[in-house]
RNA sequence: GUGUUCGUAGCUCAGCAGGAUAGAGCAACGGCCUUCUAAGCCGUGGGUCGGGGGUUCGAAUCCCUUCGAGCACGCCA
């Protein structure tokens, strides 16, 4: 259905163009003086030039245009030409009760439904994720779950890290402390265990080491970079273990992202696109894509447009080995050729936007994509300590994810241990779920470009603009529904009625907002609209509430309206912290 | 050096397809529970929107300039 602001702006849009004005001046906003109208339209300022009339002159002439018009209760003129509007009480009504029975509150869905990938979450296996890992899971989750909800479809991917140098180096440490493994042995023909000869635990602690010994050590470095080799080509005993590493890994990454309500639909990674590499290259150099520089292989997306500085972008190392962008590339191919989307988005660290840069150029100059493809790098920005400096653990180190999430859980223990007599175990677990909406809220509110700023004491509060209290508004509701219910009512959906206080129709307005906010945050690809419009309506939720008594209420269609108000926020609630990817308990 | 992001209340952040008195939360202070969850609600105080210039009837928002901060700039991912 029509979204409620280009209803009022269809009739002011109507009233210009009787007048002969420009219909486009007919645009409704929402009031920024709520003390004079709920909302408002600036264009007879805006036309007041072209027309050569004074604003308040058009203003007035709008303004008796839309006397006795039905979706106005009244408008008013202000100078210097503001068009000062508050919408009748049935009109609010009408569109709640619509919105009441259509699916998804009656937003409107897309004609051509669009194709697309996000690549998000990057973790690289064999290595423990941490809280560098955690925006891109949240963020790119959350982006994936509006988009789907605007109507479209989108694919999630991982995107995993599990080829390369850090691979080498795993095989060479473990090597050196269980050499006699049949890994190792390259004599040995027969079939390999079953069971990995090492624990994830293991695992988390090899490559650390092999890391740091690299750095010192010239052969240990010479070995790993020999190993990683072997494996690429295929050597069967480091193909084994590599497998081992994988199915442990993604063992333990998929119980970690479990715990974070994200899930991927597709787990490919580097490797998944190593075979497609050479062919690829090949094309390039035949398509007169690349030239030698360095000694390296490199592709110039330099444009004659750029002001700034655009270093060609390096695809075969001097060594003929590929690098970082080489599988990008690859990566790209394989999806125009197994999933054809009609977008990709990419979520990662900001600071990777020039690689992005090089990486979309390279696709479209070479004719990996056509240039319809809309490819978006989202750069988020990184979260910082309260002291303004990169998160860290107390003794300097690099948080681990799960110690996080065991923080913050361990916190919302306490409080709601503090305030609430329930069961240990009832508290457990609704601190589990008030803990995600606290880390994640905490995040999305946050516009995901910028740096922010991650304090475990205020995402957990209780108070303000937090998960916790939009936890808590719906459990409110979910309460007064519950007593209703108990208490043999029954809930009507589209019992509303003409708001009977200011309290309700200012809630009212906010619901009627919907639809316009989804919209917005598709386009923009902003889960921070989502979280913001949830705040307002949180906020007006718990104004009426206050003023409001509902279980009381002695008039029946009066209560029933109540109800019906309580119940459609309740689930618009519920419908956009899952868009946020994160969920309310039945009480807290 | 080149580029890029950003600078809004004591702190953390919104607002930026130009619009009326720049909004929230936290912190401070003052009210409201015999009645639906007070983890709430209502109110008070607090800002030359980094500085300067320009465009405009009108600028936190657009343009230029300047200061300050972060980040990125060929063989890591």
């Amino acid at each position: 259905m029509t979204k409620f602001i280009d209803q009022i702006s269809a009739e002011l849009k109507k009233a210009f163009q009787s007048l002969n004005y420009n219909p486009d001046l007919g645009r409704a906003t929402i009031s920024n003086r709520p003390d004079l109208c709920e909302f408002q339209c600036n264009g007879a300022m805006a036309g007041a030039k072209e027309y050569r009339k004074a604003p308040l002159v058009i203003a007035n002439e709008v303004a008796e245009k839309l006397e006795n018009n039905k979706v106005f209760a009244k408008v008013e003129v202000a100078p210097p030409g503001f068009l000062n509007l508050k919408v009748s009480p049935a009109f609010v009504r009408d569109y709640l009760i619509a919105m009441a029975k259509e699916a998804k509150f009656g937003l409107e869905l897309p004609q051509n439904p669009l194709k697309y990938v996000v690549d998000y979450g990057g973790p690289n296996v064999a290595k423990p994720l941490h809280i560098g890992h955690l925006r891109s899971a949240i963020i790119g989750e959350s982006i994936k779950r509006i988009i789907r909800f605007a109507g479209h479809t989108a694919i999630g991917d991982i995107h995993l890290g599990d080829w390369g140098l850090q691979m080498g180096l795993i095989i060479v440490e473990l090597n050196e402390r269980k050499p006699g493994l049949p890994y190792f042995d390259h004599e040995y023909h027969g079939a390999y265990p079953q069971e990995a000869p090492f624990t994830i635990a293991e695992l988390e602690e090899i490559y650390p080491e092999a890391s740091a010994k690299s750095k010192t050590d010239a052969l240990y470095r010479e070995k790993a970079l020999k190993a990683t080799y072997d494996l690429q080509k295929g050597l069967l005993g480091y193909r084994a273990i590599w497998q081992h590493i994988m199915r442990l890994s993604k063992d333990d990454l998929r119980k970690n992202y479990d715990d974070l309500n994200v899930e991927f639909d597709l787990w490919k990674g580097e490797s998944d696109v190593q075979d497609l590499i050479p062919g690829m290259i090949a094309e390039f150099k035949e398509g007169g894509f690349t030239r030698l520089s360095e000694g390296a292989l490199v592709i110039d997306v330099k444009e004659e447009t750029d002001k700034k500085e655009m270093p060609p972008c390096l695809i075969l190392k001097s060594d003929g080995a590929s690098l970082y962008i080489t599988t990008d590339l690859a990566t790209i191919l394989e999806r125009v050729n197994e999933i054809a989307p009609d977008a990709m988005i990419y979520m990662t660290d900001k600071r990777q936007s020039m690689h992005f840069e090089q990486l979309f150029r390279s696709a479209r100059k070479t004719g990996l994509v056509s240039s319809e493809m809309d490819l978006r790098f989202l750069g988020f920005g990184t979260m910082n300590g309260s002291d303004g400096k990169p998160f860290k653990t107390r003794d300097g180190g690099v948080m681990r994810l799960e110690q996080l999430v065991a923080d913050i859980n361990d916190e919302m223990y306490r409080k709601i241990a503090a305030n609430r007599t329930v069961s240990e175990e009832e508290a457990r677990e609704t601190a589990r779920i008030v803990g995600l909406a606290a880390l994640k809220y905490g995040d999305l509110s946050n516009q995901a470009a910028k740096d922010y700023i991650f304090d475990i004491d205020r995402f957990t509060s209780f108070e303000g603009d937090t998960g916790p209290y939009i936890l808590y508004t719906i459990v409110r509701i979910k309460s007064i529904l519950k007593k209703y219910t108990d208490g043999g009512g029954i809930i009507k959906k589209d019992a509303l009625h003409e708001a009977d206080s200011d309290e309700e129709k200012a809630l009212m307005l906010v619901v009627s907002g919907f639809n316009s906010m989804i919209e917005e945050a598709y386009q923009e690809i902003a889960p921070h609209r989502i979280a913001a419009y949830i705040y307002d309506l949180a906020n007006a939720l718990n104004t009426f509430y206050h003023h409001t008594k509902i279980l009381t209420e002695s008039v029946n269609e009066k209560q029933e309206a109540y109800i019906a108000l309580l119940n459609l926020t309740k689930e618009i609630l519920e419908t956009l912290i899952d868009l946020l990817g994160f969920s309310a308990p039945e009480r807290m």
